[in-house]
This record gives C-alpha cells, sequence and structure tokens, in this order.
DNA sequence: GAGGGATTTGACCAAATGGTCAAGATACAA
DNA sequence: TTGTATCTTGACCATTTGGTCAAATCCCTC
C-alpha cells in the first residue's frame, strides 16, 4: 500500500466521464464503502463489491486498477465531507452555541454516515496507511487553526481554560464512539443513533455534558431568542 | 467464525499444563495479540504469529487448532482485565474521586495496553462477532448495576442529573481514543500516551472536562486530605 | 538409558483471492 | 446502418494462506 496519492483525481468531478462511468463509479465506492467498513481492508474482496455494485469483478477492475485503488478512492470520498463540520466552527459566534452546533453535527454524521465513520477509524487503528500524509498537513493545519479560536474564546474569559486539542479530541471521540461502536451500544442499550429518540436524547446528554465541562451554561437560559 | 463458546476453559488457569505448554501459550498469545491488533482478524496471518512468536506455523496449530482459536483466546485473555475498572467504581465512594478514579485508570490501560484497545475496538467494529454474547449478559449487567450507582450519586444530589449511560460512553469513548487513534494523536500533536507529560496532560484535561460535566468541582479543593 | 508420550517441523493440500487477457456485447457518432 | 471506441465478462493464472500429516526430535519417567 502506497498512500493515498495525487493520481485520485476527481471523486466528484463529473468532467471528462461518460453517464456509465460516473453511474458504475459511484456504484463501486457506495459497495465498497460498505464492504470495506465492514470488513476492514483485508476482509474485504474485490468480488463482493462487485457483486454488492452488481457487476462483474472484472468489470470492476475496468473502473479501478486495484483494490486498493478502490480502497483509496473510497476513503478520498468521505474523507472531506467527514472532516467538513470541523471547518464550520465560527470564531465570531457563540461559543456555546458553535460548540454545541459542532457536537450536534458530528453526532449526526454518526447517525447518518456510520460506514464513514467505521472505514475512517479502521484506515486510522490500522496506522493510516493511507490518509497519515493528510493527517500531517491538512487536518494538522485545519486543527491547530480551530485550536487558535478556542484558545481566543478562552482568552476572551468565553470558556474555562481547556486544553483545546483534548477538548477537540473528546468531541471526536464521544459523537464517533456511537457510529464506530454502534453494536456494543445495541448490546447494552437496545437501541443506536438509528433510533430518532435516542438519536435526541444522545445530542442532549453529549452536548451537556461537554459544553457544561468547558464552564457555558447549557442549554441557554430561554430568555429570548432575537 | 462461531462465537467464543466455553471451549476457553481456561486463560490463566495453569492447571494441568506442562511448562513447556504454559510458556508456549504465552508466547502465541503474546504474539497474536500484536498481530490482530495491528492487522485485524482478517489482516493477521497464522504463519506471521508463529514467527513472531518464534515457532513454526504447525507448532502452533498444535497449540490452537485453528486461527479463530488464537483470536478467540487472545479476545478472552484481555477481555477480563480490559472490563475490570468499572468493577472498581464503588457506591460508598467519593462520586467525584471515584469518577476521576476511574477515567484516570482507563487512560492508563490505554497507555499501557493499547493493542489491547485496538484489538477490542476491531471486534466491536466488525460487529463483535465473537463477544457480542458477553456484551449482551456479562457487560450489559455490569453496565446496569454501575448506572445503579450513578444515579443514586445524582437522587443524592451529588451529581448534575446526567443519563449514566451516556456518561459511561462519553468516558468509554474518550479515555479508548487515545490508545485506538493514537497514530493521529501523534499526527497532530507530535507525542502519544507513551509520554510522561502527555499522559499526564491527557489525564488532567479528560478528567477536568467530564467532571466539571458531571458538575463536580475538579480538581478538588485542597482544604485537607486526612 | 530405554521406552513412550509430548513437542516440533517440513512437505504438502485445497480454497480463496487479486489480477490479467482476449473475446464478445453495447452504445454512439457519422 | 455501420464502424469504432467503450464497456463487460468468463476463463484463467499466480500467490497467499489456513490447515493436515507423518516423520523426526525432545523430554521425562521408570
Amino acid at each position: 500500500m502506497a498512500g493515498l496519492g495525487g493520481q485520485t483525481q476527481s471523486s466528484s468531478k463529473t468532467g471528462g466521464m461518460s453517464r456509465i462511468q460516473e453511474k458504475n463509479r459511484n456504484l463501486i465506492l457506495d459497495a465498497a464503502l460498505g464492504e470495506f467498513s465492514k470488513k476492514g481492508f483485508s476482509g474485504a474482496t474485490v468480488e463482493r463489491i462487485a457483486a454488492e455494485a452488481g457487476m462483474s469483478k472484472s468489470n470492476l477492475l475496468y473502473y479501478f486498477s486495484s483494490k486498493e485503488a478502490i480502497y483509496n478512492a473510497t476513503l478520498a470520498h468521505i474523507l472531506e465531507v467527514w472532516l467538513a463540520p470541523l471547518k464550520t466552527l465560527d470564531p465570531a459566534g457563540d461559543p456555546a452555541r458553535e460548540l454545541a452546533g459542532y457536537i450536534c453535527q458530528k453526532i449526526e454524521m454518526s447517525a447518518n454516515f456510520p460506514e464513514a465513520s467505521r472505514l475512517f477509524a479502521n484506515e486510522v487503528m490500522q496506522g493510516a496507511p493511507q490518509i497519515l500524509p493528510i493527517l500531517e498537513t491538512d487536518l494538522k493545519r485545519l486543527v491547530q487553526e480551530k485550536c487558535g479560536v478556542i484558545e481566543d474564546w478562552i482568552d476572551a474569559g468565553k470558556l474555562r481554560k481547556v486544553d483545546p486539542l483534548h477538548l477537540i479530541f473528546t468531541i471526536w471521540a464521544t459523537t464517533q464512539h456511537y457510529a464506530d461502536f454502534s453494536v456494543q451500544i445495541r448490546a447494552l442499550t437496545g437501541r443506536d443513533l438509528s433510533d430518532a429518540e435516542f438519536l435526541q436524547q444522545t445530542e442532549d446528554a453529549v452536548t451537556s455534558l461537554i459544553l457544561n465541562g468547558v464552564g457555558l451554561a447549557w442549554p441557554p437560559e430561554e430568555t429570548e431568542q432575537e
């Protein structure tokens, strides 16, 4: 495995692709996400991905040159949307609302795209063979920027003094846990995030725990919305 | 894979085993933990485990009848110690100290046995094919008991009203994150829990975040220790 | 130190799997 | 319609890998 290089030209760019190509690539990526997230890279088989995508293995290999290529494309495909929520943390916004919003976004990602979460978790747990470079550059830059935002909130006295890095890690850990360990959660509670009521409960519990953890009142006093 | 049944007679019971047997079984289990945690069940190979344990594949299969048997034994071997900390939550103790102690124990488990954490995470993420029954019985019972303890603290007014289940999930998620995602954490911070200073920082940050999250003062006022 | 069970191993096997290839089917432009 | 590029597939191959087996070696008891 050689790391996800530049050849992953366009995950969503439709340019220069026939209708058939675009349709089949999407079918494959969807199937691959299911298979890789369920079985991990080694446990996944090209044959099953092809079957799930409704085509022959040979045909799949016409679109992606190797198993690793499918894996990289799948990873690239989800990475963007997966890391997006953090970018929305607005320095100018109200810290409590910003953090609560971020937490809820992440929990809803876990609810709506649990497979993406597990794929990402799997990749990182195996040592991030493909995405390590991205973590060390793009993600690191983004995280440092947002740590700065949180620092500023702290310096402005809006937040209790907390290490921003560990706050971010805690938010990631907690929110993704509900996707990655959903089987365990279902075993213990009989429910998971696909249950709307449980989702709401989870958002409330996690948000209130973390917001109070950083010294912010939550839920905000309902004096006036405007 | 048929689930980890009763045939896993004795993970630590030394009875009825020659010295050679005990030595080799331990060598194998150690090697297997490394391999399985690094590569997952499918990615691991019996040959590599054997090599790591310093014996031939054939010999390994003399001690464990199949790859799955090694995997189950490894899982059983770590499960006990992995879930132990929760059992120490003492209803009679001071909630702040009890929770802080639990959190630190878990973080230190992540520091000292990151492979066990990743093996466990891997197993659960794949749907817990082997340990689901244990989760649904033993773990469920234990968690319910400890939720009761936390409820009692809340009813006694010692804790802010929080869903105990989500509190436990948050603690698990946060503490295990530092082991399971250590590669990502190293990519972002340049350090991980093997660094004593970072370990201390992490314990402080996580403990303070969660304890304050449930409405407990932390660190406790240093009035008098006795 | 001889006998016998426990331990160890290399040779081997069968199944699974990633990937190739050449031939056939399909869609689309002229 | 027809020719060509795109798309699709079954047959096939090489490698990996879990597991078997019989033969050899070791260890321990008597």
